[in-house]
DNA sequence: AAATGTGAAGTTGTTCACAGCT
DNA sequence: AGCTGTGAACAACTTCACATTT
């Protein structure tokens, strides 16, 4: 079944940049929000969010009309449809595969939770419980990842396992629902067309840093 | 000064992601010559690296002819090249500051390493020392940075502060001799030209993809 | 014959300039 | 008068096609 091809905009044509800084946006009316400013003008906002006026009022139009000439934007108004946009209205149940020292370190990272991400449980070959107070999620066995993703309607999935074994086990996750992933091994996911793959890696942007520095 | 304009490739007529790619074509190569591969064509290289062979090419003549036409890339002589380049040859000190939960799990990350980085040292409001195995780097305090910085010659700083002190931060450690940031805190910062800034938000991140996975 | 290097074409994303509301 | 919404111009990046070299 070949996707039709229609002048409307749809999520696909969308660029990804336009996505990214809607949670940019989103941040910056939050701060808006707090200090009690109800309206904001796109000057402004694109200011605070370190872009130019026009082409934050061209990313918000992809989605709609949500100002008003003369005046600005309602800040509330446009932190919610941000959120609804972006999915982060309520709490997303996600998976860690892989707790080595990052997966450790990502498991008692408090960051995800106040973003409207709950990382319900992490999955290892080695199913030991780490002890460190600051990780309260459980860590199971490989075995039972399939299982728990299928029963807890999990769709998204943080891969922090060695490159070897990255392949494998988002076949696997994929397999039993998960349709994005945050993948921090230094491999190229092979993925149906369906599912997305956010590629991270800190070492990369490290190297990137260094060529900029020079030496 | 305004830096005269020539017809010459310089430094920032390089597309930024094709030096991002570059990091990528290195892990690549790293692994053929695991493999004892000797020599690989851009279609190969690109196929790992989840490119097209012209593009490819293109990023490579950025900054110089270093294949053989007919044969390929001397898979080696490519990895010296790039690795020159990125200037990960020698190891590279890097300062830590903000030894929060995101902090403190980057300090105990070994990622870093292996790639050419080293964690120096990390400073925090609280100097106290983590009670932590898998932390092995001193923590100092704020007082002793500029400091430090300037006398261990430190061009990179990972950034892990809360949002309101990331700005004045930052501005320290330009002026101790800091060029190049791996910003983790959530806030656009100031800073002069000569300094680069990559941005790394792990929540933003997780949003994108919530987006694209729908709900 | 095989595979690089590259100008030109194509695509995508950004900025401008101003028409059109409020 | 002020500020949004948007088509058109612009810039950046990617892909193509093929001439060139080994």
């Amino acid at each position: 079944m070949p996707a039709k091809k229609s002048a409307k905009i749809e999520k696909a044509d969308i660029p990804r940049k336009t996505v990214y800084r809607l949670s940019i946006y989103s941040r910056c009316l939050q701060r808006l929000l707090e200090n009690g400013i109800k309206t904001v003008s796109s000057e402004a906002l694109a200011g605070a969010a370190g872009v130019k006026s026009p082409q934050l009022r061209k990313d918000l139009t992809y989605f709609g009309q949500f100002g008003t000439r003369g005046l600005g934007y309602d800040v509330e108004q446009l932190i919610k449809m941000i959120s609804d946009l972006l999915g982060t209205t309520h709490l997303q149940p996600v998976v860690l595969v892989g707790v080595g020292n990052l997966g450790r370190a990502l498991l008692s990272y408090r960051g995800f939770a106040k973003e409207g991400f709950d990382i319900v449980a992490a999955f290892d070959v080695r199913a030991v419980q780490v002890e460190d107070m600051r990780v309260t999620q459980p860590v199971y066995s490989m075995t039972e990842l399939r299982q728990f993703v299928e029963q807890n309607l999990v769709r998204m999935a943080i891969l922090c396992v060695p490159p070897e074994e990255a392949q494998e086990v988002s076949n696997d996750l994929v397999e039993a629902g998960v349709t994005g992933f945050m993948n921090f091994a230094p491999t190229v996911l092979q993925v149906p067309d369906e599912v997305t793959v956010n590629n991270v890696n800190l070492a990369i942007e490290l190297e990137n840093l260094s060529y900029f520095v020079g030496h």
